[in-house]
DNA sequence: ATAGCGATGAGCT
DNA sequence: GCTCATCGCTATA
């Protein structure tokens, strides 16, 4: 069920985000489990994307897990306000990374609510990328968690089938200091769902 | 030691 | 569409 570590070995970021849309994300924090299903996502390829915090190989105390064999969370802090979760993929020195940007909440939406101070579920609950690591409790202490761990992991979602037309792919959000890698078309999302950052 | 700033979100117009 | 909260990371000195 859980995705083994094989799976983020591959080297494909882009490939991988794709084919993470639908999946479940499950994380088990303080005791309470939350779980949804993955409706948007962005890749980040190590060396040559501008946009990624590892571009041309970039090394500081924030980015060394992104260079893990895949399979690790990279968590970091956006405008000093926001927790984004990433899932770090391919092999040791590739630093890909796919950023989670929204799901669609599953299990334990009443602990999400509770988390991000709200009265009743709407979209807001879990999409955006901080908003979503808000509801499942994703924060600094799981920066470097193994994916094939107790804590956060994803798992195969048999249940649930798309067809390919529900799948939008198109740019990124937020980097346009990335020049040219700016209008890269690497964010995919399921276009059925409420739960998106946007459309 | 510190200036500058960001893979955002909320609230208001 | 516009503003701004808020702070750790990064580069530079």
């Amino acid at each position: 069920m859980k995705l083994p570590q094989s799976y983020y070995l591959q080297e494909d970021v882009v490939a991988i985000a794709r084919d993470l849309i639908g999946k479940k994300i499950v994380t088990m924090v303080g005791d309470q489990l939350t779980s949804g299903m993955i409706t948007e996502t962005e890749a980040y390829r190590g060396y040559d994307d501008k946009a990624c915090h590892a571009h041309l190989g970039k090394f500081t105390k924030r980015t060394q897990v992104m260079y893990e064999n895949g399979g690790v969370a990279y968590v970091y802090l956006c405008y000093g306000i926001h927790n984004l979760f990433n899932i770090i993929t391919n092999t040791q020195d590739h630093a890909d990374a796919v950023l989670i940007r929204a799901v669609e909440p599953v299990d334990g939406v009443e602990v999400m609510l509770k988390r991000r101070n709200k009265l009743k579920l709407d979209k807001t609950l879990t999409s955006g990328p901080g908003n979503f690591s808000k509801a499942f409790a994703l924060d600094k202490t799981h920066y470097g968690a193994f994916l094939t761990g107790d804590l956060v992991w994803i798992e195969e979602n048999e249940l649930f089938r798309f067809r390919e037309s529900e799948i939008t792919t198109t740019t990124r959000i937020g980097i346009d200091y990335a020049q040219e890698d700016k209008d890269l078309p690497w964010r995919f999302y399921l276009n059925t769902s409420k739960f998106i950052s946007k459309r």
